[in-house]
RNA sequence: UGGGGAAUAGUUCAACGGUAGAACAGCGGACUCUGACUCCGUUAAUCUAGGUUCGAAUCCUAGUUCCCCAGCCA
């Protein structure tokens, strides 16, 4: 069961079919189910489904099953399995004990299959893989019929016994549907129920050598659990004639039925689990699980809230028009969630040194400084101020434009929870490059209000040089950088900064403290950050989650930090 | 040129014969010890052409554009 959202369910077509089905009594409870194929990780065009099918039961008061589509042992792996169950359930999804799989109905769907072929329904074919190509026709050309359609039933019998019995090479015959060559729809000439695969499979070793394809087994996976409403993509649109001709023709249990809605596509992202995988086995990311994949698994790592994605999913919608979602507004959605929740801290991520010369050598204080704005139980902190600190390079600019706010040579700024600080002095290096301010603070600002009631234009964030903790930022910004990138060149593509890594960062000593919490922070200005699991006693590694929303970087032009 | 789908603000989704609305993005402003958050305001759409109707995004006709299908993948 998810946790209850904060805002309502949407209403959707389908949520509208599944209503009006109820109201007219066709059925009493509604089940629903995952289907993922354990070939991959899944990634956030599989939460829609997921938020769909277990949003649905929940709303409706019926139940999800997950079952793993697991008929084509090439390309299944434990491993995939594993991942999907984990990020369904991080998702906020329970199955409770509806785990099932198609390879639990293979011996029912076998038997299935020559019920077909005693009805001649079914029929065994000799056609290699080209020859079947060639018979099926075009896209405008009716196909022909296979030399072996009009075999007897007994033969037909025998010949798929013996396919099972393992007696056939992989690809010597299959087991086809007897329906309509000349079909317009091609799904419908003739389609391929068995094939022959001497493959180990997860599950069931090699128990079997043929095993039955996604057309084949599905509709009647669907009617052995009872599913009422069996939601897929687009794509399986002009299958679903095929869905039915075998509910229609074999003796199911149940009459479960299909419908369709367009798949999640977001801008600067590719979600194909065949392009995802070339991702990771290439090296062109760490893993599945790296921050810059849109996967759960990498969503998750990059600090991702699953309310946050479930929220996202729910502002999207359900449609059948092919769509392509702004990748802003899935921030916003990361943004309104962490915004609520995460406690505030101060990190600077490319240091800058300060030092404020009328203050004593050698001494430090402690200030107080709250962990969240708008949630007084967050409670407050003390933070560390001395003479040497650091602000963000950022936030100095020696010839500012005109509404640069920030520190430059004689400007006032507010250190925040601190002191008002003047820059003095600018230190460069040889290449002229500031290196070091000489600043000059006031006392009498002491946590940060000037009694005198002077305004400062900005509040900077800092750390004390002495107490900050070195650490390592990592940033992330889009994979490809096409904002509708091409599956088919999506090398060519790749952002070569989707990484940014900040060796050098440093960070108040209280992110130090508690551990390896995966728990969300805010930097304050910068963003919302997460600890990756990289880090080690001695050196924390922190992922950005998404920035803070920057309007400066707008109006200055700058390019997204 | 066969079969199956889809077209509404920049984007995503509503409106189910009766005032075209929301969210995100954008723009302007208020507030602010985060150029954040929050709040206020604002720009902006029915693919085209006919028809039916008192009235059409919605129904009809004809077009246009886009997506999917020729795996022994799912």
């Amino acid at each position: 069961m998810a946790v209850a959202e904060a805002t309502p369910p949407g209403r959707d077509f389908i949520r509208d079919i599944v209503q009006a089905d109820l109201d007219a009594k066709r059925h009493t409870t509604v089940v629903t189910r995952f289907p993922p194929e354990p070939n991959g990780y899944l990634h956030i065009g599989h939460a829609k489904s997921i938020c769909l099918n277990f949003g649905i039961a929940e709303e409706f008061g019926g139940r999800c099953h997950l079952r793993f589509d697991d008929t084509n042992p090439t390309k299944e792996e434990q491993e995939y399995i594993d991942a999907i169950e984990r990020d369904v359930r991080w998702l906020g999804f329970d199955w409770g004990k509806h785990l099932f799989h198609a390879s639990d109905y293979f011996e029912r769907l076998y038997q299935w299959a020559e019920d077909l072929i005693r009805a001649g329904k079914a029929y065994v074919d000799d056609q290699s893989q080209d020859a079947m190509r060639a018979s099926r026709g075009t896209l405008t050309e009716p196909g022909r019929n296979s030399p072996y359609r009009e075999r007897a039933v007994a033969e037909n019998l025998d010949l798929f016994r013996r396919m099972r019995a393992g007696e056939f090479p992989n690809g010597a015959r299959v087991l086809r549907a007897k329906i309509d060559m000349a079909s317009g729809n091609i799904n419908l000439r003739d389609p391929v129920l068995y094939r022959i695969l001497h493959a180990n499979h997860p599950r069931t070793g090699t128990q079997w050598s043929i095993y039955p394809s996604y057309d084949y087994a599905h509709g009647q996976s669907d009617a052995i659990e009872g599913i009422t409403h069996s939601i897929c993509t687009l794509e399986f649109e002009d299958h679903r004639p095929l869905y039915d001709w075998f509910l229609d023709n074999i003796a199911v249990p149940s009459r479960p039925h299909q419908y369709e809605f367009a798949r999640l596509n977001l801008t600067y992202t590719i979600l194909s689990k065949r392009v995802l995988t070339e991702l990771v086995r290439g090296g062109h990311v760490g893993g599945w699980d790296d921050p810059r994949m849109p996967t759960l698994a990498g969503l998750r790592r990059r600090g991702v809230p699953a309310e946050a994605l479930r929220d996202f999913i729910r502002r999207i919608g359900v449609a059948k028009a092919n769509s392509v979602v702004d990748m802003a507004m899935f921030d916003h959605a990361v943004r309104e969630v962490l915004n609520k929740s995460a406690r505030r801290r101060m990190a600077v991520l490319r240091p800058l040194k300060i030092v404020i010369e009328n203050y004593p050598e050698g001494q430090s204080e402690e200030l107080e400084a709250i962990n969240h704005p708008d949630d007084p139980s967050a409670g407050t902190r003390k933070i560390r101020f001395g003479r040497e600190l650091y602000v963000e390079r950022d936030d100095f600019m020696e010839n500012p434009p005109k509404k640069f706010y920030r520190l430059s040579p004689g400007k006032e700024v507010r250190l925040r929870y601190a002191y008002f600080v003047t820059c003095r002095e600018v230190i460069k290096d040889g290449a002229g490059e500031a290196v070091e301010l000489r600043c000059t603070y006031d006392p009498a600002t002491r946590g940060g209000n000037a009694p005198d009631g002077r305004k400062v234009q900005a509040t900077l964030h800092w750390v004390s040089a002495e107490h900050s903790v070195a650490s390592e930022v990592r940033l992330y910004n889009p994979l490809f950088m096409s904002p509708s990138p091409d599956a088919a060149n999506f090398a060519t593509d790749i952002n070569p900064n989707a990484l940014e890594v900040l060796a050098d960062a440093r960070v108040e000593p209280a992110l130090a403290q508690g551990g390896n919490s995966p728990e969300a922070v805010q930097f304050e200005r910068q963003g919302y950050f997460c600890l990756d699991p990289d880090s080690k006693p001695g050196k924390l590694v922190f992922n950005r989650t998404v920035g803070l929303r920057d309007t400066w970087a707008k109006v200055s032009g700058a390019k997204g930090a």
